[in-house]
DNA sequence: AATACGTGGCA
DNA sequence: TTGCCAAGTAT
């Protein structure tokens, strides 16, 4: 069976008006006061929609605070500088969403004059910007009826029409888009997309769904059969790997800290840190002292143990053991090595493991 | 298709 | 305490 001919049977005797009026009906008395409901500027929609990429709204509000005081257009976003946005995002996590966010509003305002485009082609090729994004921004800014599936809407779907299949496959959203473009209500489908996720957020959760309390029960072949709890099949991945490593909270005779800027690909990229051995782990703490002096150019006699560090990343388990240590100075400063002040230090962006370190320093 | 990519919250 | 996340995208 083609997909066409399986979303044709998916929607057999689904009473789709009935459903889009139920659910819109409820976001609209019931909808939290998020602060980028405050208005359908596409710029702070966007802002939003990529910081709540894997990511709690609880945790992104302040963040959405605090970034459009900072970067309140388009144009101030595109025209900062890369240090100065990634600051803005410190702690937030997956940090190429804001730097590919900052190219492609960068893309924008030089080809389209600053202005979001709407058309799903131009939009959907900025960097950053995927199927969901696509969706959620031009249904959300723009009144466009496409679909924005998430998470969260393959949770709801998988269970108003009982769909057992694996939502952590990549391939099963596309299924999901295409009830969705059916589906979606043409009058409202920024109402009707957000919907779709508020539902999920706040009635069918993950664990323990509120269905005496949901607005579309009656249209969810799972809350009939009484299998709601079995709903979205989703397999798990694999364990994290475990990397043991060593850091050094190093200071000069000026008492200036020595910092390094990460790599611009990979884990936490861009992000500054303290020296360490993370790619060549020494065995020892004298292998480590040789190591650092020879990396860093630095006379360095002796180090002090601050603690042990552990940092659980998605795929990764960080094992650090964080030292201190005061050197002579033997090396000038370039772009991605410096010597720099206490004060100077809150300029750069940190992974929240470095600061951990820091304040253990402190 | 499968894996890399962060973080903090909660049961 | 350990596991499972939470409004995904790139490769």
């Amino acid at each position: 069976m083609n997909v066409k001919e399986n979303v044709q049977q998916i929607l057999e005797h689904f009473h789709i008006e009935q459903f889009q009026h139920d659910l819109i009906d409820w976001f609209r008395t019931e909808q939290r006061d998020l602060p980028w409901r405050k208005n359908k500027d596409p710029y702070k929609i966007w802002v939003s929609e990529v910081m709540l990429q894997q990511t709690r709204v609880d945790t992104v509000i302040p963040y959405f605070y605090q970034f459009i005081e900072k970067f309140p257009t388009l144009d101030a976003l595109a025209d900062a500088k890369e240090e100065e946005v990634l600051k803005a995002w410190e702690g937030l996590g997956y940090y190429s969403r804001v730097r590919n966010l900052h190219a492609a509003v960068k893309e924008v305002k030089e080809k389209y004059g600053g202005r979001v485009p709407a058309s799903k082609e131009q939009f959907s090729s900025l960097k950053g910007v995927g199927p969901y994004t696509t969706g959620a921004v031009l249904s959300i800014a723009y009144g466009i009826p496409e679909p924005a599936v998430d998470g969260n809407v393959m949770r709801v779907l998988s269970r108003i029409f009982y769909i057992t299949d694996d939502i952590a496959r990549a391939s099963t959203r596309k299924k999901f888009e295409q009830i969705v473009s059916c589906i979606i209500s043409h009058d409202d489908p920024s109402d009707f997309n957000q919907a779709l996720m508020e539902l999920g957020a706040l009635v069918c959760t993950p664990k323990n769904p509120s269905c005496f309390l949901c607005p579309v029960q009656r249209h969810c072949r799972a809350f009939a059969e009484g299998v709601e709890a079995e709903l979205p099949v989703k397999t798990k991945g694999k364990a994290p790997k475990h990397v043991a490593f060593r850091a050094i909270v190093l200071t000069n005779e000026e008492g200036k800290i020595r910092i390094e800027k990460r790599p611009s690909s990979g884990l936490l990229a861009n992000l500054w840190q303290f020296p360490n051995d993370e790619h060549a782990p020494t065995p020892n703490e004298q292998a480590f002292i040789k190591e650092i002096s020879e990396r860093y150019h630095v006379v360095l006699r002796s180090i002090q143990r601050i603690g042990t560090f552990e940092h659980v990343f998605s795929h990764i388990v960080w094992h650090i053991e964080a030292y201190k240590g005061n050197a002579l100075e033997l090396q000038i400063d370039d772009e991605t090595n410096k010597w720099v002040t206490v004060d100077e230090l809150n300029q750069y962006a940190f992974p929240v493991i470095y600061q951990k370190i820091w304040q253990a320093y402190e």
